[in-house]
DNA sequence: TCCGTCACCCAACAAAGGTTAAGCCTATTT
DNA sequence: AAATAGGCTTAACCTTTGTTGGGTGACGGA
């Protein structure tokens, strides 16, 4: 294992450097994913945890006609799915948009770190407990916007996501989503997708040659169009 | 306090008698709520975790026109909000739809109990996990199925719970929601959940007069129409 | 008994979004 | 330099859903 696998670990501060180091003790590999793999498939029983060292990776549901309703989207330095920890059989699935790099911890010695260092179920039971509201935002998203706020509010929450990341620099949003991941976020088709792409551009509110790299014009704005407001965990405003 | 507070309590086998005795101990109200009244208001801090032994409850976000999304129901039984442990200032609401009673618990007792009994983290962290699948069913809901379909979704959601708690006799769904809810927790207009029902009565997967008791006559119809598949934990199929 | 309220119902029209079927641009391959 | 593939764009047409405005029946309170 190369040193400081977990370095840029969302969770790191939490943490702490000696569970830090346990995990990466446990880990058994470490691969490399090439861009549109499943990680994780649905039905499929787990034997790992998994962490996203780089890349970015969707967690999707399918139904029966193979649509996909992507219900979360994973970063570099998150762990994907602590859950499966209790769910042995997922009933979703995870793809990368690009080539991705993950570190696998076998359930079991998870199990033993868990019991080693107590705390760490806390600190997995909040970051649960954060996702969950984040799948709230999600539904609203869905639920009560219309096609433009819902692309406007996913790239909010994306940006948000980032910044706390430190990684928004210069309103450029750098990731391998396509208008089509979007669509797929935002329960809509990639053509109503692109509609609204199209929108916010005449709006002066993004700019977006290509979904890859979307630059934010008008956070304020886009916020606004969106009824965005932060996550209340890891935040000072609410 | 009465005795036995928490006797139907739907993680009474995994909290077990001592468990349950030291949370009735440690309850500090029991309060009844009229039909209609917020339990939880987004953006007040909350003291308490609340448990619910009457009614149901609705928890939502609301939008700046004071739309509201449902975001998840709560039947009784159920702890509503064990998230609220970690996240002081909600920023969602909850709200009874009927006359509702509700046991407290303060954060800090509640503190205590964890430290007390560490294995109740790993319950609630569990029933964390269980609410992010739930969640992750109704974002697939809302994205991926259309009016009819959601609605049907949602009856097999609850008609699937109501029979875990074996309160589903005779294919009754008896639950105080009306259309309006429906409406609001599948993301549409009242007037279109009402054609919604229309259709499914008229195909006759479901008889309603009124939404308050929906009589499932053909739920095997009704899961294929809204793709509905079990929740994976707490139950043996998949 | 009358009145008001609440849940549900309905119809006509408008807007949003899905479907199908193209065409375009750019990067990569050959 | 031509060929290819992937991602984006557009247009025409049709379905679904929202909007507006009204109507019904049951029920509880004055």
């Amino acid at each position: 294992m190369c040193p400081e696998l977990y370095s840029e670990c969302t969770l790191r501060a939490e943490l702490g450097a000696e569970v830090l180091s346990a995990l990466e003790e446990a880990t058994s590999d470490v691969v490399t994913i090439e861009a549109g793999n499943d990680l994780v498939t649905s039905g499929k029983a787990v034997s790992h945890i998994h962490y996203l060292l780089r890349g970015t990776v969707v967690r999707y549901r399918e139904d029966k006609k193979g649509h996909r309703q992507v219900v979360g989207i994973g970063l570099h330095g998150e762990f994907l799915d602590v859950d499966s920890f209790q769910i042995r059989v997922p009933n979703y699935s995870m793809r990368s948009l690009d080539k991705a790099e993950v570190a696998k911890i076998p359930l079991d010695g998870l199990a033993a770190l868990l019991c080693r260092f107590p705390d760490m179920v806390r600190i997995f039971w909040t970051s649960t407990v954060s996702e969950g509201i984040a799948l709230q935002y999600w539904i609203f998203r869905i639920g009560r916007l219309r096609g433009e706020g819902r692309i406007a509010h996913l790239i909010c929450e994306l940006a948000e996501r980032l910044r706390q990341y430190g990684r928004f620099e210069g309103g450029q949003l750098n990731l391998p989503l396509r208008q089509c991941d979007y669509a797929e976020a935002c329960g809509m088709t990639p053509i109503h997708a692109n509609r609204c792409f199209a929108s916010l551009r005449e709006r002066g509110f993004v700019d977006v040659k290509r979904a890859r790299s979307i630059h934010v014009l008008a956070e304020p704005e886009l916020r606004k169009l969106a009824m965005f407001t932060a996550l209340p965990i890891n935040s000072v405003e609410n």
